[in-house]
DNA sequence: ATTTCATCCTGGAGGC
DNA sequence: TGCCTCCAGGATGAAA
């Protein structure tokens, strides 16, 4: 699903289609999945007659900022999906929202399940987030993966929780999913439900470059399809078939060819190599 | 404060 | 083929 890779390649997408293009409407069809602000139908008509400034990625979700000051804020969810289209080619299922532009495209926001969210901000303040940024929960999220010092990520680890549930916790940091969070934990060697406290610092030390490392070739591969995801061209993610635990369940781990196994963790499943991925213990 | 858990939603998969 | 049930899971907000 649009993990940190994901959203990182549909950004740079939209980067080269859309940047400087003047918006000239602003269209939602689906009101249900606007969390802010209330009155958004004022607001969207704010952004009419400005230009695109800025697209950005904070965790798993996409910032597109105008000139005028304001900004729209995309969470994908599960499915969700941002495209450049033609203005008229054909507006398929669960189109929920369109921004059309100058140049006879738009961007449209596609998402079958609809766990995605939109936010409106009249004005984006990016170095105090304000009224409206809490709104969006963005102050609670954690840092970037990549700007997670081997020391700050063995503070992050103190916890009692599974590790892979804690890598989940987007307060703690921010940018994982489950396929990312099970491919880092079998590049470091360690066991999805070893307690996050509990792993020995050399491990967690790799653990911190093994998560850097698969995100960003993750992103060189154009990330992972499972179903879904889509850039913002339309096309698929090529990094599914260099996975190795996630959704392989029975099959023979590449390094040992043990079958790789399955577990639940905090509701999710997880994917591990019971031999590569020794379970630590004690705190 | 921290952590767990049900909930949102649709489409795809598997059973019969 | 068609119906039914189950399942996937990111983030949230309530509950433990």
């Amino acid at each position: 699903m649009p993990e940190l890779p994901e959203v990182e390649n549909i950004a740079q997408g939209l980067r080269h289609e859309i940047l400087k293009c003047g918006v000239t409407r602003m269209q939602v069809i689906q009101p249900a999945i606007i969390r802010f602000p209330r009155n958004w139908r004022k607001i969207t008509k704010r952004f009419v007659g400005d230009n695109i400034e800025q697209v950005a990625r904070r965790a798993k979700r996409l910032i597109i900022a105008f000139t005028g000051g304001g900004a729209i804020l995309i969470q994908l969810g599960m499915t969700g999906k941002v495209l450049v289209a033609d203005a008229d080619a054909p507006v398929v299922k669960h189109t929920h929202v369109r921004i059309r532009l100058s140049n006879g495209r738009e961007v449209r926001l596609i998402d079958p399940r609809r766990f995605g969210r939109v936010w409106f901000f009249a004005h984006l303040d990016s170095v105090h987030p304000d009224a409206e940024m809490e709104a969006a929960g963005m102050g609670r999220l954690g840092p970037e993966p990549f700007d997670v010092t081997p020391k700050k990520f063995r503070e992050i680890l103190q916890s009692s929780r599974a590790v892979k549930t804690h890598l989940l916790d987007q307060s703690r940091i921010a940018g994982l999913g489950n396929i990312y969070a099970d491919e880092s934990l079998f590049a470091a060697g360690i066991h999805p439900a070893t307690p996050a406290a509990a792993i020995p610092p050399a491990q967690a030390d790799k653990l911190c470059r093994t998560i850097k490392s698969i995100l960003r070739r993750a992103i060189r591969h154009g990330g992972t399809t499972l179903l879904d995801y889509r850039n913002a061209y339309g096309e698929m993610g090529r990094f599914l078939k260099m996975l190795k635990v996630y959704q392989r369940t029975g099959r023979p781990c590449h390094v040992c060819h043990t079958p790789i196994q399955r577990l639940v963790l905090g509701g999710r499943s997880s994917h591990y190599c019971p031999k590569c991925q020794p379970l630590f213990q004690k705190i």
